[in-house]
DNA sequence: TAGCAATCAGGAATGATTCCTATTCAATTC
DNA sequence: GAATTGAATAGGAATCATTCCTGATTGCTA
């Protein structure tokens, strides 16, 4: 359940050095917040890590931690798992195919891999129970997005 | 941006075949419910589906769209992109890592792939714009959730 | 075509996330 | 080590997607 102690030092050293770079207050929330997710191995959500860094900053607010979540998120500290915009998105393409998914404007296109190795379950996978679906979820910016934000700098 | 119409008339049909199998009743709304995922190449969410379902059936409720999308999506007709458990979840692990998530309580767990292949972008997932990143996502019934499900019945 | 279980409409409730605003604080400078 | 200042915070209100509730409707079977 808990990352080795080794790895959450570097984690925590690597993390005041980029706050630093990138010019992020350290404050103590921020601290905490991090911390927190370092140390965990569950992938937590954000009201759960709220509840927890309660414990040491009893008067932090909801809003503290998403807010430094996403900033993190934005700044490539810290990853969102799945797709950041959240609302359910269907599907009814049910044959083997995977996601390009827009960071950006949320655009969901499927794609097919020529290369079967992708299309294999790693054995891997089974260490945390029994495997029903693969999928490659490519993260990334959409052609249109990619426009939109040239224009803008 | 519209599947083509040979395909949606297959889709379609496994439909209804699917329907009267698993003894779902076929009502209008549950057929324009899908018709309108089956035609689209978006994974449009619900309140898109809702919006032009309405079109033709202008007294629908929300209420009848989310139930109708969750009920096909258990019982496999159609499936949700993302994790179902829809709260953001974070991860400070940069690292290439792939993800198995269990499709009951909503567990995540890292993995690594010693397959070089999966860490690997595929060029046709440059189809749709620039990647970033790239994660095998594998959806799953966990060992804590078999264990527990296998008492039940 | 009658009966019944499944399904529905509409509106209220829930729960996660974000917004608002006055206050506090980290970091820089002197 | 005090003053300054823009970034960050707390707390509560607001928003938005989703789900729940209840009484009415409808597909299906006989």
């Amino acid at each position: 359940m808990k990352i080795p102690r080794d790895i959450v030092e570097k984690r925590m050293a690597e993390f005041l050095e980029a706050c630093q770079r990138k010019c992020l207050k350290l404050t103590h929330q921020r601290l905490e917040i991090y911390r927190e997710l370092a140390v965990s191995e569950e992938h937590p959500a954000a009201e759960t890590i709220h509840r927890r860094v309660r414990r040491r900053l009893p008067t932090i607010s909801q809003d503290t931690v998403y807010r430094n979540l996403k900033l993190l998120a934005q700044e490539g500290l810290i990853s969102i798992v799945g797709m950041s915009h959240e609302r359910l998105r269907f599907d009814a393409n049910m044959g083997m195919h995977h996601h390009f998914v827009c960071v950006h404007c949320g655009l969901i296109r499927d794609f097919y891999s020529s290369n079967s190795a992708v299309a294999t379950m790693p054995k891997e996978a089974k260490t945390f129970g029994e495997p029903v679906s693969l999928r490659l979820e490519v993260k990334g910016v959409c052609h249109g997005c990619r426009t939109r934000r040239r224009g803008k700098r």
